[in-house]
DNA sequence: GCAAAGCGCTGCAAAAATTGCACTGCTTGC
DNA sequence: GCAAGCAGTGCAATTTTTGCAGCGCTTTGC
């Protein structure tokens, strides 16, 4: 696209900070680049950057014209499979971020599916904590997001909620696997795998945690679910997942959560059901693509994970 | 806006229906405008015109892409006032399309009342028919658009809405002059000045009369408001307007209906009340200016004229 | 029925722009 | 205080865009 190049040219210089950076990441010149920049600066009438003695910076003025940039890219997007569209090729792509619990099963599964019926879509996952989601909606990187945590930005559109119940899961030996829910005062004592502070999960714990006053022994702490299951198996432990992220609930056939491990309820007295949010940026018309595999995602939870889904 | 010149090209030559027009209009050789028709054509990887005997036309491609387009000018002229803004100018330009029925009071005064207040304001007023606003709005030539008259197009989002009930206007001894209101069969063998068949009053008269087979004497139709009203001053007759356009129930001091002549609501049973509508394109950020004035029509509208106003 | 006019499109040379190189002035970090 | 890294500038090389002349085509008018 030959006259998005100079509005592609500021987006990269914005995100490098830098235009000699910029202008490697670009294979040109930096004075080339520089030259373009100060060009579309005297055409807006306004500088866009702040000099730096280390580089540039978006001033008001550029934060906002990045930000329209950024939108008309994603624009020009939709535009374009739209009109690919009308050859009957239906391609497209789809830009998610999205938090671990739904690697595992929920959005494997979704997207194979639908690519199953529109192989030409490709797609891009990005796995991130739900601020950076949030930010990767707003410079639109990113068309839909799944965030298990509370939304903070206004600019975050939530078209579906999950609730989800935290599961405390363990050895199918140990000692609270015999009971149907787990309350906290259970966990003293116990040696628990934990994610990072950033993720939901764990902020839900943790209030749940100081507030009672449970003595527990932290031995590990990961971003990686799939490395602390794994962990069970060499030193017993407890680690605490929720529900898609578990594989639980649903119908198909890989419901391919370890059998020699078990998943058990926390009592909703002691740590309140979180909620799974399935967003996009506010006010944007998605592309075909993204936003039928939106309706996907919602589709597949409540058809074949059976939960209440709220729209 | 240099990188913006390709895509003016291309609108220009979807409105001119030929490339050799469009490049007369742009002060460029047919040539090299081809040439940059060709090359985006290219780009997008699929012809975005049909090229007739007599010149181009748009294909459906074409339709989406050049939306696109005008959307992408409409916002960056947004993002432009936008960063004006941020220098403490505060200017901008609001793009008007409005029947003739708002003309005498409702716009002039309220133009004149916002730029009391931001003199670097401009603004662009086309008086036009119901069907030709709703589709200046969705080529984005216009921001805003008053219509009396029914909304067809799904792609018009409708801010605010009054009731309007259609009155006669008359000379001041005429023999209806006495009555409070009106009723269509004293119509019968009157005179009558009408507006065009495209006009909202029209409309609602004709099935009023239709409906009743009033045999009435249409002596005169026209699409000026103006040239009936001074017609009536050399050949007694009826003529018909809306409250906002008689200038009634304004309480400024310039309410500026003729005092030689009378109005008199036709009774609602017989011609029931129309509907202004005041609108914007669906799913459209509006410029700051276009939306600050917008606002400002309905508060007017609200607090001067004291209709109800339904938002 | 045939010429004239209008249309989109192409080869080629001229004009205009973008680019790269060498270099300046500036600030920061060691 | 000197090297390194930054944005910006003059100038020549390069690439891109433009204009001219002309082609093949269809419609219009006599």
């Amino acid at each position: 696209m030959r006259f998005m190049t100079s509005l592609k040219f500021i987006d990269v210089v914005a995100r490098e900070g830098s235009i000699r950076k910029a202008a490697d990441k670009l294979a040109i010149t930096s004075t080339a680049l520089n030259r373009r920049i100060l060009q579309i600066e005297d055409e807006i009438g306004q500088p866009l950057f702040e000099r730096l003695p280390g580089g540039v910076r978006l001033n008001t003025a550029g934060e906002i014209f990045v930000q329209h940039i950024r939108l008309q890219f994603a624009d020009l997007a939709r535009v374009q499979s739209q009109i690919a569209d009308l050859s009957g090729i239906r391609r497209g792509h789809v830009r998610i971020a999205s938090g671990a619990d739904a690697l595992r099963r929920l959005l494997p599964e979704t997207i194979a599916t639908y690519r199953a019926s529109h192989p030409a879509v490709s797609f891009d996952l990005v796995r991130c904590y739900g601020d950076e989601s949030e930010s990767r909606l707003f410079s639109l990187d990113a068309d839909i997001a799944l965030i298990f945590a509370p939304i903070r930005a206004a600019h975050v559109h939530v078209a579906a909620t999950l609730r989800q119940q935290i599961h405390c899961v363990m050895p199918a030996d140990h000692r609270l696997a015999a009971r149907e829910q787990i309350r906290l005062r259970d966990l003293a004592g116990e040696k628990l795998v934990l994610p990072t502070a950033q993720s939901g999960v764990r902020q839900l714990l943790d209030t749940g945690l100081l507030r009672r006053n449970v003595e527990t022994d932290v031995i590990l702490e990961s971003d990686s679910f799939e490395f602390m299951q794994n962990f069970l198996h060499f030193e017993p432990s407890l680690f605490f997942q929720i529900p898609i992220a578990i594989g639980a609930g649903g119908d198909g056939p890989a419901n391919d959560f370890d059998p020699r491990l078990v998943a058990r309820p926390i009592h909703p007295d002691d740590v309140p059901a979180g909620t799974l949010h399935i967003c996009h940026l506010k006010g944007r018309v998605l592309p075909v693509a993204a936003a039928k595999f939106l309706d996907d995602i919602i589709t597949t939870l409540r058809d074949s994970y059976h939960q209440d889904v709220d729209q």
